[in-house]
DNA sequence: TATGGTGGG
């Protein structure tokens, strides 16, 4: 408590004499000239080393943009799948273009070993279209004087002798090959007259089918004729110690306590299932370890899995929950004086660092679901290796999937591994025979394939994002309705994380009898929620993904291939309750030669403004050597210490300043802290925090589904203000407020209503901080310029002009941007424009910006801009001087 | 002349 107050005092003593605030800038300068000496003889050092790829990359460059181009009119014209389509068609001779360019551009003799790969793989798909396209011709001429009542062996030379004349040749095939042997003509192992039953009878359904050879299975612990998983009836009737005892680590259980008495550090490798995560806290606490008043924390990477668990555990041991073991996440403690379990997130414990550095009140730390590699996990594991040196009496296990036990093992010193068995089905994995051109209407046939010729059973197809779901769910009904009664019924379910939570709890209801769902899903369904009952993944193999660049500050969010581990995880959806199969949109090949075996762990693709902050209010001040377990790219941390110098939350010494601290207060960006703190100056505190509330829920607040669009539109247009989006942001906040948080008013406004009370939950959250930084919460004037000089006094690094040419170009890195067509600003062109985030979707576009005056950046940040570079080339006539008298004027 | 994946504090 005193510790609170003396700190409060420092705040308030924040004002300096105009000298130090003099010098201070020069040394501002300075520091930011050296940071970025050193980020340009990097840069020098990397273009040296690849000049000579820089130049072949140029060229390749040219060559695709020119492709682009070509296709961009075309691309304008026509629907995705149109073109899609079309270029499914144009395969074969594009394919022999593109090879023909490549030879001609790059002699084989000055290319890598990478680019031969790839070069191989291009002739090896051209292949491959060419048989394919000859063997659909071959199997249309053969389906159509197919006799009713065809042989079995004639059925089956058919079969043979197509399949050897596809059989690959080149090396890179051999793989395939083997596997092909083996492999069994379409689905699974049904015998040839049975196929043949079915052909016919289904081919009049499907005019268009997808061959898929079976080429390996996951092995699972469970044996295909073991017992179904009990039912939630069944289980009831077991007793707790019976559960328990079900367990695959309940035979662990001596051993491992005898590792963990035994080892500060261990690594537990477990699949899903295996009950590690409810069972060894409790044995911990049986034996012991719990003694001396110190607690056991466990963290799980989401919240509802802390809640679950911990709700799971309580039960367990037969406490009430928020006593003896209770859970903490943001916005909800529910733990007590009692509480010697505690389960928590990532975040929640990442923050928790801030008042209890050392752990101290822990005498066993477990991270759970390490594999995932969220950016907190990453963060802890280096705080907690470097605690476990000097703490010798703390425990700590890192929970993890089987294939990055070693890789931890390494990083913790050689920590010993632990395993125990999970309980899993063995699912049978599927590749195409070729790859798909396009693979939602692949998805499609392969769902109408599975209904028409495999036994019921949920199928999980995975999709990238909103727009492809409700493609693929169209096509779908509209397919289903055309077949009419011919199949048995199929419900096709949605299921992304925009969806409004109603529609989302459907997936959840059980299938009715004699008919199958489909759910299409984005990667929510990989590892953030579970559905019983699936029997059939269905996996194109993409997933959109979120690159950070530092160089430019922008985000990019694109479609790219999943990694194999992601991959597997998807697969492994099919087998929890029964066996399962899992049909991949891409060959075998392509599984083997072209997806990575990890995904990019978070810490390297985004920006880590915030984490910077937090490790240097840890005291954490040499973070380009810090103990990462993959370290971010350099860049990415020196833009990060730029910005937050910058905006004054470090001297030139790359210390922490009064400001800093107070900053790191905040859960939150450090230019969004930033604009927290400047509403004090501008007082307007209760619309600030309302802004940065709405903006923390990150752009899901609108809700426009594909039927409604219109409507969603005009419902949005009237939030829209005319100074931007934040202050549109803060009117739909303030009219909910009015409606008295009304659920009725979000629907009715295509409002999300879930997004709504995150948002309100942020805000008090952000209410009580302010508090804690002694800013009172007042409400400005109606006139909006207040606030929006305390937004630009946060994100003065985020600002954009108008160019003579009508686009827009940010000021510090000349970049052509757009403004997003979300924006309440679309129509209009402002001149100067302050965005919130940069993202790179189709375009590079600003996601919600307002419009402010050039010289409110001299005003907010006279030490980054200068006013020669805020001149106006449109407007001549303006003479050079206003802008610097306002300034002093102002300052 | 256009439009967002998923978590977390």
């Amino acid at each position: 408590m005193s510790k609170n107050t003396d700190r409060r005092k420092s705040y308030s003593s924040e004002d300096s004499s105009d000298e130090e605030r003099h010098r201070d800038l020069k040394e501002r300068d300075e520091f930011s000239k050296r940071l970025k000496q050193r980020d340009e003889r990097n840069t020098r050092n990397v273009a040296a080393s690849s000049e000579k790829r820089g130049a072949d990359a140029a060229k390749r460059l040219r060559l695709e943009t020119a492709d682009r181009e070509k296709l961009l009119p075309e691309l304008r014209k026509q629907s995705r799948r149109q073109y899609l389509e079309k270029r499914k068609e144009d395969k074969v001779a594009e394919l022999e273009a593109d090879i023909r360019d490549d030879e001609y551009l790059f002699p084989e003799a000055e290319i890598t070993e990478r680019e031969r790969r790839d070069r191989e793989h291009k002739k090896h798909l051209l292949q491959i279209a060419k048989d394919h396209e000859k063997a659909r011709e071959l199997e249309r001429v053969q389906r159509y004087r197919m006799p009713k009542d065809v042989k079995k062996g004639e059925m089956e030379e058919y079969v043979e002798v197509d399949e050897r004349e596809r059989m690959p040749h080149s090396e890179q095939k051999k793989w395939e090959a083997e596997q092909l042997a083996s492999a069994v003509y379409g689905f699974g192992s049904k015998d040839a007259k049975e196929r043949a039953a079915q052909q016919q009878e289904y081919e009049l359904l499907l005019d268009e089918q997808i061959d898929f050879v079976e080429a390996l299975q996951m092995a699972g612990t469970k044996k295909k004729d073991d017992k179904p998983e009990l039912t939630e009836a069944q289980r009831k009737k077991m007793t707790i110690e019976e559960t328990q005892k079900s367990l695959p680590i309940y035979p662990f259980k001596e051993d491992l306590i005898a590792a963990i008495q035994a080892h500060n550090i261990l690594i537990i490798e477990g699949e899903t299932g295996s009950g590690k995560t409810t069972q060894i806290p409790q044995y911990l606490y049986e034996a012991g370890f719990t003694n001396e008043g110190k607690k056991i924390g466990c963290t799980q990477p989401r919240r509802v899995a802390a809640m679950s668990v911990a709700a799971r555990v309580a039960e367990e041991m037969a406490v009430k929950l928020g006593n003896e073991v209770g859970y903490s996440i943001r916005f909800e403690d529910c733990t007590s004086e009692r509480t010697v379990i505690k389960y928590m997130t990532d975040g929640t414990l990442h923050r928790e660092f801030l008042s209890e550095p050392d752990l101290a009140s822990y005498a066993v730390m477990i991270i759970d679901e390490a594999h995932e590699r969220t950016l907190h996990t990453d963060i802890l594991f280096g705080l907690v290796k470097d605690i476990a040196r000097f703490r010798k009496d703390l425990k700590l296990l890192i929970s993890s999937a089987t294939l990055d036990a070693e890789k931890f093992s390494d990083f913790f010193d050689k920590a010993p591994i632990f395993r125990i068995p999970g309980r899993r089905y063995p699912v049978d994995i599927f590749y195409t025979k070729a790859p798909e051109a396009d693979y939602i209407d692949a998805c499609v046939v392969s769902v109408l394939q599975i209904h028409a010729t495999q036994p019921l059973g949920d199928i999980l197809v995975f999709l990238t994002g909103q727009e492809e779901i409700e493609a693929c769910q169209e096509m779908l009904q509209d397919r289903v309705k055309r077949l009419g009664s011919k199949l048995k019924e199929l419900l096709i379910l949605p299921i992304y994380a925009n969806l409004p939570s109603d529609m989302q709890a459907k997936i959840f209801e059980p299938t009715p009898p004699n008919a199958r769902k489909v759910i299409l899903a984005t990667n929510i369904a990989e590892t953030s929620l579970t559905i019983d009952n699936i029997i059939y993944v269905i996996d194109p193999g993409f997933a959109k993904q979120n690159n950070f660049n530092s160089r430019t500050g922008m985000e990019t969010l694109l479609v790219v291939p999943i990694s194999k581990a992601s991959a597997n995880q998807r697969a492994g959806r099919a087998g929890r309750v029964a066996p399962g199969k899992c049909f991949r949109l891409y060959t075998a090949w392509a599984y083997n030669n072209e997806l990575e075996d990890n995904t990019v762990p978070e810490i390297q693709r985004i920006n880590l403004g915030n984490a910077v902050l937090m490790l240097k209010t840890l005291g954490i001040h040499d973070l380009l050597h810090f103990d990462f377990l993959d370290p971010p790219p350099h860049q990415t941390l020196i833009l990060a210490l730029e910005q937050l110098y910058a905006l004054g939350a470090l001297n030139h010494h790359g210390e922490l300043t009064k400001l800093g601290r107070r900053m790191a207060e905040f859960p939150v960006d450090p230019m969004m802290a930033k604009m927290l703190l400047a509403s004090e100056k501008y007082k307007c505190s209760e619309e600030i925090v309302s802004i940065a509330a709405m903006l923390s829920v990150n752009g899901a607040i609108f809700y426009r589904p594909k039927d409604k669009i219109i409507h969603a539109d005009t419902a949005r247009k009237n939030f829209n203000h005319r100074h931007g989006d934040h202050l549109s942001l803060m009117q739909v906040y303030n009219q909910w407020v009015e409606s008295d948080y009304s659920t009725q008013w979000c629907y009715e406004n295509f409002i999300q209503y879930r997004s709504m009370k995150r948002a309100r939950d942020v805000r008090e959250q952000l209410v009580g901080l302010m508090q804690r930084v002694e800013i009172e919460m007042v409400s400005g004037e109606s006139d909006t310029t207040n606030v929006r000089k305390a937004i630009t006094a946060g994100y003065f690094y985020h600002v954009a002009r108008l160019s003579k040419s009508g686009n827009y170009k940010t000021v510090k890195h000349n970049q052509d941007v757009m403004i997003h067509p979300n924006s309440a600003l679309f129509e209009d062109l402002p001149r100067w424009l302050l965005y919130h985030e940069l993202v790179f979707t189709t375009k590079e576009f600003m996601r919600s910006v307002i419009e402010i005056e050039s010289k409110w950046l001299l005003e907010v940040a006279p030490h980054y801009y200068k006013p020669k570079e805020l001149e106006d080339p449109t407007n001549k006539k303006m003479p050079k001087t206003v802008g610097r008298a306002e300034m002093t004027a102002n300052s």
